[in-house]
DNA sequence: CTAACGTTTGTCCAATCGGTCAAAATTTGC
DNA sequence: GCAAATTTTGACCGATTGGACAAACGTTAG
């Protein structure tokens, strides 16, 4: 094993603050970008000092590095769980929902990850282009499966894929034009079950008229 | 007339150097956020001295401002054109085929306003839950009538709406990860109309198998 | 108890930021 | 061609930023 994989032995102390600062970081970057956060907010966020988030995290690109890193495993989790086992139509419905509740319960993430991307992806390219291509790849072998079984209809699964990300990411990342142009009434906790309604209907059966 | 709806005086050299400013603005604010943007790299590329800049725009929120402003009008524009008249669902289509080509033409346009909704939409929060929501209520209706007609399947306009303003405006804002994920084959100029041909079937018929 | 180790804090620093200002250079109106 | 107005520049300022550092404080094992 190389130095690199080791983890580094932590203090119990160690592991809950930087739990503490990890949790406060990401309150502060996901609303306000990296370069627009602050070590200061984020060590006020995390109810101590500068100097001392310091000592847990020598550099602010640190604390934003770590934070990415798990960020992208539980967020790629959804995707990595869409089997080739179940009923495919089953299957995407689930994943589309799935994607809906992450962006309701975890939009700090999802803006996170939104503004890394809007900048260009500076810290992540490199996962970008490889691990989660490959995941990517690999899912949508099992959808053109699909297609040639003649379970779902013949589509590209890359853009599908796109446009369920694009979706559900949206009620998180956009979430405050969400609710304003839903008004005080539609734009309440209701917003995500009308949502996820829509959503079925538009990849199940698009907008032509039955009949 | 009010005084505030005045258009200013200025020379030709103010209007040039305005339109230089703001030009260079958009590109910087685009790919860094308003917090991540200085105003001597704005200057820098619009080839002038922070100085000589601050001499045209007094603050750097006037630039943004301004930016806003402009941007908000062009970028409504294919939802004001959503028009009653035509066909339904070829009006729907033309809709989403607009919105892609301006994800396509103008990314940066795109990218500063999901930057700005990202961080909360300080900025424009009164626009969005003014002219736009009276804009969209108004398309909903539109939409609604269609599917009292039977032209159009019943489902959530606004939800509609939204659909596609997220499905189109990931391919410029996430334009660094699709091109990650599709590779350097797929990811090229053709990814536009492979989206545009994706997005038509997704919106017309959804995923079930035809039979 | 105490020495070693881990944690916290106050102070400080160099760099960068948005913005000012007066003076110099240039353009414009006559 | 010249005076007035406009444009450009270099020098500068106070505030904020990321980060360093040593000293003080707390904890823990023997």
């Amino acid at each position: 094993m190389t130095a690199s994989t080791e983890a580094p032995r932590r203090t119990r102390i160690q592991q809950e603050k930087r739990e503490l600062i990890l949790e406060a970081a990401l309150e502060v970057f996901s609303a306000n970008g990296f370069r627009g956060s602050t070590i200061d907010q984020i060590a006020e966020a995390a109810g101590m000092s500068k100097p001392n988030l310091l000592y847990y995290f020598r550099r602010k690109e640190d604390i934003h590095e770590t934070l990415m890193e798990r960020l992208l495993e539980t967020w790629l989790a959804p995707l990595r769980e869409l089997d080739d086992i179940g009923d495919p139509m089953t299957e995407l419905r689930s994943y589309i929902r799935r994607k809906l509740e992450m962006a309701r319960d975890f939009p700090r993430e999802s803006r996170l990850f939104a503004n890394e991307i809007l900048q260009g992806a500076p810290r992540i390219m490199p996962l970008l282009a490889g691990e989660l291509k490959t995941l990517v790849d690999e899912k949508a072998s099992v959808i053109k499966g699909w297609m040639r079984a003649g379970k779902i209809a013949r589509t590209d699964p890359w853009h599908l894929i796109f446009s369920i990300w694009a979706t559900t990411q949206h009620y998180a990342d956009f979430d405050v034009q969400v609710r304003a142009v839903l008004g005080p009434n539609r734009g309440g906790d209701g917003r995500f079950e009308d949502a996820a309604r829509f959503l079925e209907q538009l990849f199940l059966d698009g907008l032509k008229p039955k009949g």
